[in-house]
RNA sequence: GGAUCGGUAGUUCAGUUGGUUAGAAUGCCGCCCUGUCACGGCGGAGGUCGCGGGUUCGAGUCCCGUCCGGUCCGCCA
């Protein structure tokens, strides 16, 4: 046999067995004349004993990192055990090996923390690939990917495979394209979503369709965005919206179970676009923590059809609101106290390119009642005080202003509120809470069309 | 397409106002070490400072151009 167990397996039980191992050098440990080597494979690392019988053949072909190897030897118990790793009981005597091949000197340490940069990593990927973190993504990938099928099977879903060398069906993005042999000139399209194969199989009754499938957008990456990627694609017919969200917030509850061993009991809420908008500025808000946006000012034309507070900044001669389309506030609580340097370093934090705003005003709403802010000159106290109440402020929490075009500030202000969260420690890492934002259009009916037409948000607006 | 940050040892980075021989950590090589597991100790090698031009007595450092990479905007949903 070439092995008779993987690096990951042996345990106390196993003391005494013969075994045959192969796997790749992680590390040398060298003492005089024993030396400890750590064997890895895709399970685990198991920890090899080399003494002086070795020494002439070491000698002659020294071993090194990375280096495959064929092992026999017989398990043994350690004397000084490691009970941070799942072998760390035992380790492997060797008796024969036989070093299956050499290694150069790998360009970057096969670590979870590695000194490799992403670029280095990627042009090594076959070595990036044996470090530990990433074959953990990869296992949870697929562990995803499992318990979404077997939970879309259960559910009556059947996996249809659709063409990826298509006609092109323009969807917004621009498509990649495939030069035609048979006919020169010509080009097929990659599939941008298999959009039309889902409608084509519910017209022909395949009621429930899903897949897991590629997709394909020639448009400029991302950090979080590629111009290939991996959706999971469902189509049912004859239902509601109701039974739409429940079977897919089932789904989500479903690979929360199989994958973290999380029971997500609760209903998972509801938002409209709108309302993330309006409340959070970003169509995927993170609600663990309040701070909502407060609209002082919008434009007539913007989507929302709550009224802004202009009441509220109005009749001032504040040249940098009454010249801005959009005014909005946040309530940062318990920060009142911001010294002027923190404030300046607040407004530089907004004045980045990445944000891109012209400045910031503040109110400290101050513990003892009394208001003081960078608008003071604009805005008696009286009136500062109805600003910061409005944006749900209580004495000692500090209210932060932006204004400027609707779009950026609304954006802007969405960044803030999360660095402000960020900064006070209320985006939990181990804390989430799962949020529908319906984004479906709602749907007007048109006299003059004698139909129902959808009114789209400005993402699907034809242009 | 635009804005912005970066490119220095195998790797990750530091390098002051332009000033002597460009440093650290880690990796690598050699020697020592029989219980390590981030082993330890001693020693050593390792550099076209992305590339081209300019300013200067003198450029890793300043200026111009160019290439490559990150992030954001545009774009995408």
């Amino acid at each position: 046999m070439f092995r008779t167990h993987t690096c990951g397996e042996l345990r106390m039980d196993d003391t005494g067995a013969q075994v045959t191992l192969a796997g790749w050098v992680q590390t040398i440990r060298k003492f005089g004349a024993i030396a400890f080597v750590d064997l890895r494979d895709r399970y685990g690392i198991t920890q090899l004993v080399f003494n002086e019988k070795h020494n002439a053949q070491l000698d002659k072909h020294p071993l090194g990192r990375e280096f495959v190897l064929q092992i026999i030897g017989k398990v043994i118990e350690r004397t000084n055990k490691n009970l941070t790793i799942p072998t760390g009981e035992i380790e492997i005597d060797v008796d024969q090996f036989n070093i299956l091949n050499t290694s150069a000197v790998p360009p970057f340490t096969i670590q979870d923390d590695t000194d490799g940069g992403e670029d280095l990593r990627m042009k090594y990927r076959y070595l990036d690939l044996r470090r530990y973190a990433v074959k953990k993504n990869l296992e949870l990938r697929y562990s995803v990917n499992r318990s979404a099928r077997n939970y879309l099977h259960e559910q009556g879903f059947m996996d249809i495979e659709t063409p990826f060398l298509i006609k092109s069906t323009p969807e917004g993005a621009r498509d990649f394209v495939v030069p035609s042999r048979m006919n020169q000139g010509q080009f097929y399209a990659l599939p941008q979503s298999p959009q039309t194969f889902k409608q084509l199989l519910m017209v022909s009754g395949y009621d429930r369709y899903y897949q897991i499938v590629k997709c394909f957008r020639d448009e400029d990456l991302r950090a979080d965005r590629q111009p290939e990627f991996t959706q999971i694609d469902c189509e049912m017919a004859f239902v509601e919206q109701e039974d739409i969200l429940f079977m897919f917030e089932n789904l989500i509850k479903r690979i929360f179970k199989d994958v973290k061993q999380i029971e997500y009991t609760e209903t998972i809420s509801r938002m409209t676009w709108e309302e993330a908008m309006w409340q959070y500025g970003n169509d995927k808000p993170d609600i663990r923590f309040g701070m909502e946006i407060l609209t002082l000012k919008k434009p007539d034309t913007v989507f929302f059809e709550k009224k802004d507070q202009s009441d509220l900044i109005n009749n001032a001669v504040f040249m940098v609101f009454d010249g801005a389309e959009s005014v909005l506030a946040i309530a940062v609580p318990g920060t009142a106290g911001y010294t002027r340097k923190e404030l300046d370093e607040l407004t530089d934090w907004v004045k980045r390119p990445q944000i891109g705003m012209n400045g910031l005003a503040y109110i400290r709403y101050q513990a003892d009642g009394t208001l003081k802010s960078s608008i003071d000159k604009f805005y008696d106290e009286s009136r500062l005080k109805l600003i910061a109440e409005a944006s749900k402020a209580k004495p000692g929490d500090l209210v932060l202003i932006l204004a400027g075009s609707e779009e950026r500030t609304r954006k802007a202000m969405s960044e803030l509120r999360l660095e402000m969260g960020q900064r006070l420690g209320l985006r939990k890492k181990d804390e989430f809470k799962l949020l529908w934002v319906l984004d479906f259009p709602l749907f007007e009916y048109a006299e003059e069309e004698n139909r129902w037409v959808a009114r789209h948000h400005p993402f699907t607006s034809p242009k």
